[in-house]
DNA sequence: TTGACAGGTAAGCACTAGCTTACGTATAAA
DNA sequence: TTTATACGTAAGCTAGTGCTTACCTGTCAA
């Protein structure tokens, strides 16, 4: 009876995971581009040093954290800004904002006491 | 003279990315045990099912980031919350706030309007 | 109809991420 | 001094990411 090798599958993304999602600097690049109007998959591929079909692939990403929505227009696909799920971002990022803020504010008191 | 195949080196992230760091939802896990109070790595490693090395690069990625900071307690090693770098996503996601704000204000006019 | 254009998708590749086990090193305890 | 503890780091493996090119389908224009 020998040892087996314990291989543990490494607990797959959940694919609508918006920090996942926003981590690419390219996705964030789209969402910004995208926060202006919609904008078909063309234009935005223009936009970028690199293929239509890989920035097709950024925007499956978004589409499926739900960060975009699409519509057809004639033989165009116009994506559009779906801001809501960024909302996790915020609340996520808004209970250590009083860390630094209550740094700033011990700073503060600590130059005031010296001087 | 034959096509040479075109490989083109995908740009390599920069190690001190923020969204990069926080994408982990294990390196989110840590911040936040660390907001309370700082911690042996032995300590955080008990609260995860990976072993000690694990958490141990998971700790070195913050610490490039400069999420967290890290001292020597006798022979342990405690790592502390360095918040300020989660600005950065703060403005980012802050940028955003004002488009989901505003269709919720929009719903309720238009809901308004209907009634 | 036929052709051109928009764009999704499959296949394939290099590279990276995230884990593991094994080992090295600094500090404390015996 | 020796031994145990806390931790980092190297090596190695698997699966996932981000790109590419090739190909397909749906829509408009001639």
């Amino acid at each position: 009876m020998r040892a087996v090798r314990h291989v543990k599958k490494r607990s797959s993304r959940p694919t609508e995971d918006v920090f996942y999602a926003i981590a690419d600097p390219t996705r964030r690049g789209l969402l910004d581009l995208l926060s202006e109007r919609e904008e078909s998959v063309n234009f935005l591929a223009g936009r970028f040093a690199m293929s239509r079909p890989a920035i097709s692939q950024h925007l499956g990403v978004l589409l499926q954290a739900r960060l975009v929505r699409a519509r057809r227009v004639g033989r165009e696909r116009r994506y559009r800004l779906n801001p809501r799920p960024l909302e996790e971002i915020h609340d996520w990022v808004a209970h250590y904002e009083q860390f630094w803020k209550w740094k700033l504010g011990a700073l503060g008191e600590h130059l005031g006491k010296k001087k």
